[in-house]
DNA sequence: TCAAACCCTTACGTTTACGTAAGAGTGATA
DNA sequence: TATCACTCTTACGTAAACGTAAGGGTTTGA
């Protein structure tokens, strides 16, 4: 008669384990436990935390959702509506206008910062023109150059301000 | 003989004014003060701190560079790097590579939000299969239906995991 | 059975960008 | 001069996502 104990604990892993094949710390693990995102499968008569091999998905699902700007309480609702959803169908649809939403808002990020970027490259191409200022003018005296104010794009106006 | 307070009261604004100009609180702008990224024009006798209208630049350009992703701290070196410049076109030089770096890291955060923006749509095409479910289901049984779980996005699979 | 390597709980620490409150003085106006 | 709105300094509070340390058990393998 096999070790039940040793057949078990075959496909359990403990915490470190799981924090390894993550890249997530112990410290990490028991946060998301303690906020309700994953619990170990069961509990070693000794009190460690065993978990199957489905932990590492849900911690990457977790690192994925973090990723696209969701917070841990987030993510926690998001579990909870879930779990709490009575049947599979309605249960997708919450998920699906959650998604929606992030979809949405991530686009928006998107063309954000796009413009940030227009704006910075536009800066740098001004600033392309300073190479050739008087090179031994003082930065204080920076905007006494002739090009007028109207074509300084703010990132650079605001530095040289005070 | 005109007054002299008054003639210089015209032009300066006290911290309450910059606020609403700017749609900063006073406790930011305090802020900015302590971490040195902006300073009142001069203090009125009793203490009250007194800007120029530059002022209000200078806090639309911190907006701009927190926008960019750049921390108070991050800001505030910047504006060292520039006041310690010795000549103007050194000073725009390093100016230059901030912004340059900027862009770099900022193109690759759009690249990275464009890649889970794709992660989402998929995961959403996904869900529509799942409008078709059968409806009494419960969501914990969920996983059961035909699909193959190699076609089930790590966004969705990571949800009824446990 | 002993020791090294892990794990447990509890709980305070860290960083960022302010929020909020207290107690007191200032400035412009009536 | 009396107000009332504003401002001053000082200093503790907040939320997120862990980090870190302390004191003490648990596993496992030699």
């Amino acid at each position: 008669m096999p070790l039940e104990i040793g057949a078990e604990s075959l496909s359990l892993l403990k915490v470190g384990d799981i924090a390894r094949r993550t890249g997530k710390t112990v410290r990490a693990i028991h946060l998301y436990e303690e906020l309700g995102l994953l619990n170990p499968a069961v509990r070693s008569k000794g009190g460690f935390r065993m978990y199957r091999g489905d932990g590492v998905k849900r911690i990457e699902w977790i690192q994925k959702l973090q990723d696209m700007g969701f917070s841990l309480t987030e993510i926690k609702v998001f579990l909870r509506v879930w779990e709490e959803s009575a049947t599979a169908p309605k249960a997708m649809a919450t998920v699906r206008e959650i998604f929606t939403d992030k979809l949405r808002e991530t686009r928006e990020t998107i063309a954000r910062l796009t413009r940030l970027a227009d704006e910075l490259s536009e800066s740098l191409a001004f600033l392309e023109g300073c190479r050739s200022c008087d090179q031994g003018q003082h930065q204080r005296e920076c905007g006494g150059c002739g090009r007028s104010d109207h074509e300084v794009p703010l990132l650079v106006d605001g530095i040289a301000k005070r």
